[in-house]
RNA sequence: GGGGCGUUAGCUCAGUGGUAGAGCAUUCGGCUUUUAACCGACUGGUCGAAGGUUCAAAUCCUUCACGCCCCA
């Protein structure tokens, strides 16, 4: 026994070591010669609607192995259920269709143990498909027992620390991470079936680039060097757009040195795509197709519904460009001061944003924008033409440099995707870094680091493209009306646990 | 960082100043078609931690830890 688990021992655990010790004296404890050759719910699909009379006749023999999830001992026969991957099967245990001395032991099981068995097929009065055993086996013995079978595990500290022990009670639970992975799954065949190819690209990197946020920091020990976990592969991405893979996407994991909430985890899994001929327009049209056959293959039907409310995604979302949403949420502000600094700062102030010497007026505005406008935005709507100054890697839309050709997609209130015509031109690039750069040294810290590896890059062409990078925890969330990200991550990050 | 709520048996939860409780689980006994099986008996607690107020604290106060929600 460690020391680290000694703390929450307690008379069932020691109980169960007793049983524990008791198998090892009797062979091998841990034995793994048995395979099952039935899984629960093919059973059911299979014959869940045989007739009892018929299966007896069939005499359908099988091998199954699970967690005992139920045990209800009567007298010299018993029902215990199965839990395996695809759900759970029913077996009676009858003394005497067991090998000697088997019903004994078995009755010192207890729920939770990993189970093999071996049977015929029948029905219970009740229509239940059970399994008749001739041979029981105890595969593994638990030693922790499990909560409560009819409330399950509720405690919300707990199913995040104990992922595992949440995931054997909680189907909802395990239904939720079968579907992350389907939507996964959905978006590779998406973009796979239009001849994206699919890359990896560094965690590890010497110059963090690709987003306005806080990077991690780690050491080389070998090297001796600083290295930064990425914020984004985007600079990444667009190397390899340089190279002539024209179109690539990669799914993977970001890291934000900033806080953790409902919405924010430091890593999360970011969707990432760059698409060579093409611009942002293209991309909104994408990412309409992409929500709306995602839906629809998940959930049967394009109209999700997300904590009572409810979004269509089979239609053209709304737009809305990010001075418009300005004006809409902010009915007093000024439209024609509405790129006007000093205004700005005072509509800032009065909202209660702190306003930063350097910050410019594409920096207000966005702020104004966030400040009142984002939380407004439920239903699926693309907001447009971010301002230049926060779009650091976004090309300058033709008629109006002040803004890009770029889009947000905002859900419920969140930011689901962003996406934009790329910057280019080197030169223009070039100078967009002295400003981050600057920025940087005058103490922002999610300002951008001076990449001028990806500057030489651009100076050997960047074809025009667009690039989208949709998060994948929100979407999941959505889909599957999850209220907290951590719903969603197998593991999400918390203060380690205390062990005495 | 600020505010609100929470932390009691392995689990789910009662208990707002006067002897720490229930159900499930465990243990023992009974029961050969159960469905949160049932019947009987028993067991199980540093009431998140530390300090304080009080004759007396799970309960009131302070600080801290962890979590959840909202805000920044």
């Amino acid at each position: 026994m460690s020391d680290d688990n000694k703390q929450d021992e307690n008379t069932l655990i020691a109980e169960r070591r007793r049983k524990l010790a008791a198998l090892r004296e009797h062979g091998n404890a841990f034995p793994n010669d048995f395979r099952r050759n039935s899984l629960a719910d093919e059973l059911q699909q299979s014959y869940g609607k045989h007739e009892d009379e018929h299966l007896r006749e069939e005499d359908v023999q099988v091998k199954v192995s699970g967690r005992m999830m139920v045990k209800r001992v009567m007298g010299k026969a018993s029902f215990i259920k199965l839990q395996d991957r695809t759900g759970q099967i029913q077996l009676r245990l009858e003394r005497d269709r067991l090998p000697e001395g088997v019903y004994q032991s078995f009755k010192k099981w207890d729920i939770g143990d990993i189970v093999g068995a071996t049977g015929s097929l029948f029905k219970t009065q009740t229509g239940e498909l059970t399994i008749m055993a001739t041979e029981v086996r105890l595969l593994t013995k638990s030693l922790r027992p499990l909560p409560e079978k009819f409330h399950g595990l509720q405690d919300q500290e707990t199913r995040y620390r104990r992922r595992y022990v949440d995931l054997i009670m909680n189907e909802e639970s395990r239904s939720v991470f079968r579907k992350r992975s389907e939507i996964i799954a959905y978006i590779r065949s998406f973009l796979d079936s239009q001849d994206y190819l699919e890359v990896e690209t560094p965690m590890m990197q010497t110059t963090p680039g690709g987003a306005l946020a806080r990077p991690f920091k780690t050491h080389h020990n070998a090297l001796d060097m600083d290295l930064f976990l990425r914020v984004a592969p985007e600079l990444n991405l667009k190397r390899l757009t340089v190279g002539g893979f024209e179109r690539v996407y990669e799914i993977n994991r970001n890291f934000r040195n900033e806080g953790v909430s409902t919405r924010h985890n430091p890593e999360f899994t970011m969707l990432e795509l760059y698409r060579a001929y093409a611009d942002y327009e293209d991309l909104i049209v994408m990412v309409e197709a992409l929500l709306k056959g995602l839906s629809q293959s998940l959930l049967g039907d394009p109209v999700v519904t997300y904590q009572g409310e409810s979004y269509d995604f089979s239609k053209p979302f709304d737009r809305l460009t990010v001075e418009d949403a300005i004006l809409k949420f902010n009915p007093k502000i000024d439209r024609t001061k509405i790129r006007d600094r000093d205004y700005l700062a005072r509509v800032a102030t009065e909202l209660g944003v702190k306003v930063d010497d350097s910050s410019g007026s594409g920096k207000l505005q966005i702020e104004i924008f966030d400040q009142t406008g984002e939380a407004e935005l439920r239903q699926p709507t693309f907001v447009t033409q971010y301002p230049t100054e926060v779009s650091p890697l976004s090309r300058r839309n033709d008629h109006d440099p002040f803004v890009t050709d770029r889009f947000e997609l905002f859900i419920g209130g969140r930011e689901i995707a962003n996406g934009f015509s790329e910057l280019n031109d080197p030169e223009d690039q070039e100078e967009r870094f002295r400003e981050q750069a600057a920025n940087k040294a005058a103490g922002d810290d999610e300002a951008m680091f001076f990449d001028a590896d990806y500057i030489r890059a651009l100076e050997y062409g960047l074809p025009p493209t667009a690039g989208l990078g949709v998060g994948i925890d929100r979407l999941v969330m959505l889909i599957t009306n999850s209220p907290s990200i951590r719903d969603v991550l197998l593991f999400p990050h918390m203060r380690p646990e205390i062990f005495e």
